[in-house]
DNA sequence: CCTACCGATCGGTAGG
DNA sequence: CCTACCGATCGGTAGG
């Protein structure tokens, strides 16, 4: 029995949110845009006349809101989980790239979503997620601090500017990431987290130039 | 004297394209997106009647392709012309992302548009766009190759998803670099390079955990 | 560059 | 969940 099952004989119960309007809202708006996706667009594709999804929902923002905010949570709650350990910062950060990459195979078109158009958000909603943006941004950035502080990591100029690098380049995936070929979410990411920690230059000496 | 001037008495020959046009175009598309700014309100930063853009321009999509391919433009002549040196592949890496970012503070909101809102170009021109594309991440493709083959790079796996990783990262820049902090691009420039040359582990032997 | 306007489509609602 | 419809706004054009 869902929540909105349990109050279902209260008054002016919304009935719960299909699936089908969520996850056909997730494939339009990550394919073609909020913007541009009409809500004759998705009435369609979940096979209901226009006027009927607002049985649903209370208006075309909220089905947006509900995809950033759960979007982003799962971010949150998979990286958290990941670096909360005893272990050292280099190995809690390539933790935390690895469950990004996770999340990101998992619900490429929500990513896109996300963190590509939270701003056609109201300015009501857009600040609520920019809240959760800024605890998504902090789980990097406490990792680091931490790394520096015991001194795994060195002590880099533009640390912030560093991350939000790092950040921005994880979250492009949902750009490329296929889940067809063979490259594991994991393989990706600990290759982009062998660039981070090591780097990309050779080891001395074997040069030929 | 301007091309479009040149070609002045020549039949059915569009006036020269108004810089404040694009200029407020860029401004407002960067601003809040191409979607869901209408003719109406360029038109009135402009400051004409909506009517009269189209003595100017021959849609609005055209007016989206302009600026993006203006965009990807800069960036693609600005990087070759700083990795044709005969410098070592990693001096060149490095170059390439100092041109990068020096273009990125020059163009933010140019760059906004030109990477984030290209797929709301119709078929046709999307693909011309994709071409250009290609050829800007090919430029990086082919130094960090030309690195990995000399010997300065070491190979890693999964290059093309590190690179376009780095692409992203770089891009990003575009949402969050304001110029009025005292961040030089170089400084910030620089700061990215060095993490993606050397990494981010501190020297061996020096931990306090 | 303006006035005046076109058909199409938008998010959303009333009433069943 | 449907039918029928609202006012507003969209990109773009005709004719000057």
């Amino acid at each position: 029995m869902t929540v909105a099952e349990e109050t279902g004989n209260s008054p002016r119960t919304r009935p719960v949110l299909p699936d089908v309007i969520v996850r056909e809202a997730i494939r339009l708006f990550g394919e073609k845009s909020y913007p541009v996706v009409g809500m004759r667009d998705l009435s369609k594709a979940v096979g209901v006349q226009p006027g009927s999804l607002y049985a649903h929902i209370s208006s075309k923002e909220a089905l947006l809101m509900l995809i950033v905010e759960q979007g982003i949570t799962n971010y949150i709650e998979a990286i958290s989980a990941a670096i909360a350990t005893d272990d050292r910062a280099d190995v809690r950060l390539r933790a935390g790239i690895r469950a990004h990459m996770r999340v990101l195979a998992g619900t490429t078109e929500q990513t896109k979503v996300t963190f590509g158009q939270w701003h056609y958000l109201g300015p009501e909603n857009r600040s609520r997620v920019l809240v959760l943006r800024q605890q998504y941004e902090d789980l990097f950035l406490t990792v680091a601090q931490d790394g520096i502080r015991s001194g795994v990591l060195r002590p880099v100029p533009h640390l912030k500017a560093t991350l939000l690098g790092i950040i921005g380049g994880l979250n492009f995936a949902a750009e490329w990431y296929s889940p067809t070929k063979s490259d594991s979410p994991e393989g990706i990411a600990d290759a982009i987290a062998d660039v981070l920690l090591y780097g990309l230059t050779a080891p001395a000496g074997n040069h030929s130039a």
